[in-house]
DNA sequence: TTACTACATTTGGTCAACCAATTAATTGGT
DNA sequence: ACCAATTAATTGGTTGACCAAATGTAGTAA
């Protein structure tokens, strides 16, 4: 009965004026590579207040499509415009990735950053790395929960890796990977203890800096979360 | 003489903030789960106005981090301690991609998208990656910069791929990769000759649904950026 | 005519006050 | 003693005003 009401009124006034903003490039009002309005004019023409604007315009920046120069002006990345135009309306909906996607993006970068982990790693991230295992086999054998524990021995791996790229957005899926698995109970008793073992064959190779062997003992670790997005879709 | 006073005086006041909360949490001020507290405390304690603390609330929530309810409160994400120490200490080095790693990224992103878009492209795919590369040539026939229109094709098979977290992924770089490429000076003439006939190459692997294929000849295609930013390095 | 200086305007950044909603407390009744 | 309702305080959200730097402009001197 009460369902029927709710999903109105969800959208936040920064994302409309992200999307006001999209219309302003896409009618070609607004070009790549120029300033665009002022703040003070945009908050006018919008009819919102100016802190509204300045949010959207951070968002925005965050992402890479604005650059802003303190008491200079706000110009737009000098993009093409169609890429323009795609790169803001996934801004909006990079909220609700799809699991599937999700996880086969992560398989992508895991295996990868393992590979050059392995070839990279100094004795400081065989140390960082060991100790993050220790504290999720911890965690496990209290029976408890070591879903971010997990995580954090792949982001170490991410880090060992010395591309700051990939461990940027390893760093940037972690936090809806998380919360699919909580949300999806991907994780049971028996996959904690079989992934500690698997941690450990990863772990190794990366010591013996065999990248080849490393990237796919990943491989092989993350096969049962890929076969449970497949299930699950 | 007068590069000796540059480069101070980077640090913006909000990642000053940021460092501050991190040290909340690290000291064990602020535990995992409970909420921190208000922003007029916080303004006060830390000594700058609230616009700057709810701007780096913003930051942190964006990682997923906190997570701020309205008239309720901010509160800290249920992840563990220390794995939220290192997610801070990340976001705030996060900035500076160096070239290298960047290009590393983007291989490995590009090859798996390539061959991902092999598998699963539409006719409507392959009709819009043609008119990007129809796009790109006309360009470079007019001798024309046409970087932009070359990501752009890239950026067309990764939306084929039916990835939408590694479609976003690439998104988030691309800015970055035609920053570098302008900045570096990397495309020349007989380059951008040379990179058509394989852009047509991963084109035709792609219509001819051959995934290794099409990874390979992506791979092939981005080898001389690669050697490139190793030459710079 | 040209170049340079001083000024006025515009810019994004910052701040303090205000608003609505939520939560805690107090009070009155049972 | 306990529960309910009303009130008081506290919360994040929003607004408008102010600040310092950057830019554009006009005016003056060479």
């Amino acid at each position: 009965m009460l369902e029927n009401f709710s999903e109105i009124r969800v959208e936040s006034p920064v994302d409309k004026i992200i999307r006001q903003i999209r219309e302003l490039i896409t009618s070609g009002q607004l070009s790549p590579g120029d300033k665009l309005p002022p703040e003070r004019k945009l908050s006018e023409v919008f009819g919102v207040g100016r802190t509204n604007v300045r949010d959207a315009i951070k968002k925005l920046e965050f992402y890479g499509i604005l650059k802003t120069m303190p008491q200079s002006g706000t110009v737009v990345a000098g993009l093409g415009i169609t890429a323009l135009e795609g790169l803001i309306t996934d801004v909006l909906k990079l909220e609700k990735s799809d699991f599937a996607s999700l996880v086969e993006t992560r398989v992508i970068l895991e295996t990868q950053s393992a590979k050059l982990a392995a070839e990279r790693r100094t004795p400081e991230d065989i140390i960082a790395i060991q100790s993050a295992l220790e504290a999720y086999e911890k965690k496990v054998r209290n029976g408890e929960s070591a879903v971010e524990e997990d995580l954090l021995f792949h982001l170490k791996i991410a880090e060992a890796s010395k591309n700051s790229v990939l461990n940027s957005l390893m760093l940037i899926i972690t936090p809806d990977i998380v919360n699919s698995f909580v949300e999806l109970k991907v994780c049971t008793d028996a996959r904690f203890i079989k992934a500690s073992e698997e941690h450990r064959a990863i772990l190794q190779h990366i010591v013996n800096q065999d990248g080849k062997a490393a990237g796919r003992a990943m491989l092989n670790h993350l096969k049962d979360v890929v076969e449970f997005s497949q299930s699950k879709q």
